[in-house]
DNA sequence: CCTACCGATCGGTAGG
DNA sequence: CCTACCGATCGGTAGG
């Protein structure tokens, strides 16, 4: 799903894929090796002939996500559009991740304090770059008039996780349709709730 | 600070007080017994004199939060005011919860996942049962016209996991005021980002 | 509230 | 990729 076409999933990507599965629905501490060996189908002493420990496993999904984030940020940076239209494309973004990829995304999310230094700090640091990043095209639009003046990083934060609490959905019976959820997510969080006409 | 006043804390009420912290920092299942017998001040073996099990810590941290919001949310559905004005007290009793509280909020937020049965069955009912008394609010509000047609349950959504974001706030130097961190994130939900003037 | 200890399970390795 | 196994640590108990 994230890799890219025409390659074939190797055994490694299969683990990848079901850890992020299991560590998303037990977390990351609560999920044993044996656990995961189990729902790869094979003993879990065979694991280590494709990745090396536990914790290189978490930093595959957190850093991938990592990386895929950051590369979008930079295309919205470069492009044009005012700042609501660089909001509603990332916010869009966000959406779109979560809804298609959830998983990974919400392990990367939720998991990231399981990561051992190095990298723990690497990913704090990409974390609060993308945050300030954020808080810049927000800010951006307040001076040129565009956005109300409100606090940027507050506004950053309820937008990153409005979008991170997207799980609670994913999974629900209704099985909302993507492109409608990411349209009333749009309009709450550029609009707000209250009726202006 | 949430026990009623007069009464001394008590040893368990440390131990709960504690493990909060802890569990919060490191998560549940990260979180050992002897962990936490050390940042009480006594051997793991003592904690049992006080407290049954692990997951009788995280029962009571999640079931003592689950009541505080159930009792708001009963006031503010028998008291008075427009769907607006309701949605706004609701909201600024989650963000003062999570501010004055975190450490309780946050771990019943995030944890409750570790709970065992019949108290996980129990627990997600009563928070399913929540979000659709929030999203009765809001779905009165857009009958009466005071609010937008949106999907309520989106909206209840966003609310709560926007508020729910508060963590890396509480922590960060800026500390910013919370008074004023209400204000904004008020106006961000409920008048959106966009400069309507 | 402590010392001493239990069986179970953990992440990971040796050797084939 | 498996069998066999390691030392460490886990939640929890007995007995005082």
């Amino acid at each position: 799903m994230v890799k890219s076409p025409r390659r074939k999933a190797s055994k490694k990507d299969i683990i990848l894929q079901k850890a992020a599965a299991m560590f998303r629905e037990k977390g990351f501490a609560a999920t044993s090796m044996r656990d995961l060996a189990e729902s790869v189908g094979i003993e879990a002493a065979s694991l280590y002939n494709h990745i090396r420990s536990k914790n290189e496993i978490l930093e595959a999904i957190c850093f991938n996500v990592a990386n895929r984030f950051n590369e979008n940020m930079e295309a919205i940076e470069a492009g044009n559009g005012n700042s609501i239209q660089k909001i509603e494309t990332l916010l869009r973004f966000h959406i779109r991740q979560m809804v298609e990829n959830y998983e990974e995304v919400y392990v990367s999310d939720r998991e990231w304090k399981h990561l051992e230094e190095p990298y723990l700090s690497n990913f704090q640091n990409q974390r609060r770059n993308y945050r300030k990043r954020f808080a810049a095209i927000i800010e951006n639009g307040i001076q040129k008039n565009e956005i109300k003046k409100i606090d940027a990083s507050t506004a950053v934060l309820i937008i990153l996780h409005a979008v991170s609490g997207i799980e609670s959905w994913h999974r629900s019976k209704e099985k909302i349709n993507g492109e409608e959820l990411e349209n009333n997510m749009v309009v709450i969080m550029t609009d707000g709730l209250r009726k202006t006409i």
